[in-house]
DNA sequence: AAACTCGGAGAACAGTTGTTAACTGCATGG
DNA sequence: CCATGCAGTTAACAACTGTTCTCCGAGTTT
């Protein structure tokens, strides 16, 4: 087993990864400004100071939980942007719009944990936190709207108007994602709310469609 | 000066306000569940015992915090309502929209903490402090529904359609005045997030527009 | 096979926390 | 005017926090 490079590098990361795991459970029942380095490190089994080998604060474990969440967030994305790129203009939107709001639930689903720590520390306690996540939500607006510039029904629209398009999908993504996560384990609540996230992408869509009635430029 | 009743009373509501608005400032650099009441009695000047007299918890200090702020939100709402209710139909909704902005902005230059506040806790990690907000922004959809249900749009809108429109609304405001605080201090963030307000108000009230085009009935 | 690296353990530190108990003094109601 | 109520104080408690320093032992390098 000895002299075989690597297995010190994994066990390093095998500590690491469940001190994230026992921090993202912990952060369930509470935010990240009130978690403990000594409550993480206990509830992996390790000592208090092994939490310096891997982060330097809690914030610090935060940003990484971000970097963490948002990466199967992305998955997602880029599974909904592929599912819904390839039926533009088929019907109404629809179908579109019941596939995004499915696809939103099965995520929440896989990873409620996630969902809510992102939820939490958007606008939480903890700065860098809440930075790491304004950016990578604004390069995921950024992905979305370079989706939208690809269809027909963005001819005539102004970069910036779009970017404001794609801002409303994300933000509207991540609000649904937390009101379904808060509806878990009451089936009629998450009907209720997964009902509504369809009416207002609907409306939303409506919108967009008649952006440029009438309307040359925008001021 | 004795012999006067309200004295004593007056004095303890005196401290009691001391309480909430040193844990507010408090609260504008963490959360709610790392704010320990020793922390709040301290800024206050008055020993850590005093603070049962007046809550059972930090939660329970939460939750009046809540009722505090959104009731001088209310109070905004209730002025933007009386605003914007009065010239419906006047425009094409641009000046509607402005407006509406605007009062936004002023609010969130008016009352910055609470907003703060609000918005860090609606998805905190204090589970009575969340419930608390929901119910007070669920009675403010329900106000903004019923100022819709009086304008002429609204023909041939059903309950649970504008009811979803409200909610929509309320959450775009609340979701505008955390990105104007956030932007506190940057006159072009500022500037900038106005605008992409105004623009996201407009497309709504686009869909709104259209919502009825060639849809006898909701599914 | 010896030298080195480094993830983790252990003990100790000064400070902080929430909560209890018994108290003080003043506004209050009879 | 006196007895009661009650906001606020003082002191003490066990428990917990983040951080430092020293040390160990197994994986890694030469």
């Amino acid at each position: 087993m000895s002299h075989t490079p690597g297995v010190r590098q994994a066990q390093k990361q095998k500590t690491r990864q469940a001190l994230l795991d026992a921090a993202l459970q912990l952060l369930a029942e509470q935010s990240l400004s009130s978690l403990g380095l000594r409550e993480v490190t206990r509830a992996v089994g390790v000592a208090p100071t092994a939490f310096y080998r891997h982060f330097r604060d809690t914030a610090d474990l935060g940003v990484a939980l971000v970097e963490e969440a948002l990466n199967s967030l992305h998955t997602a994305l880029t599974a909904l942007l592929a599912a819904t790129g390839e039926r533009a203009g088929d019907d109404d939107g629809e179908e579109r719009i019941a596939a995004t709001v499915e696809l939103i639930a099965a995520y929440v689903r896989a990873h409620p944990a996630h969902v809510r720590f992102i939820a939490r520390e958007q606008h939480g306690g903890v700065q860098p936190v809440r930075a790491a996540i304004r950016g990578q939500l604004a390069l995921f607006a950024q992905e979305v709207k370079e989706q939208f510039a690809r269809e027909p029904e963005a001819a005539g629209w102004a970069e910036d108007d779009l970017l404001m398009l794609a801002g409303m999908y994300v933000d509207h993504m991540v609000m649904t994602a937390s009101a379904l996560m808060e509806a878990e384990g009451d089936p009629e609540a998450a009907a209720r709310v997964t009902v509504t996230a369809r009416r207002q992408l609907r409306l939303v869509s409506l919108g967009r469609r008649h952006w440029l009635d009438e309307r040359p430029a925008t001021p």
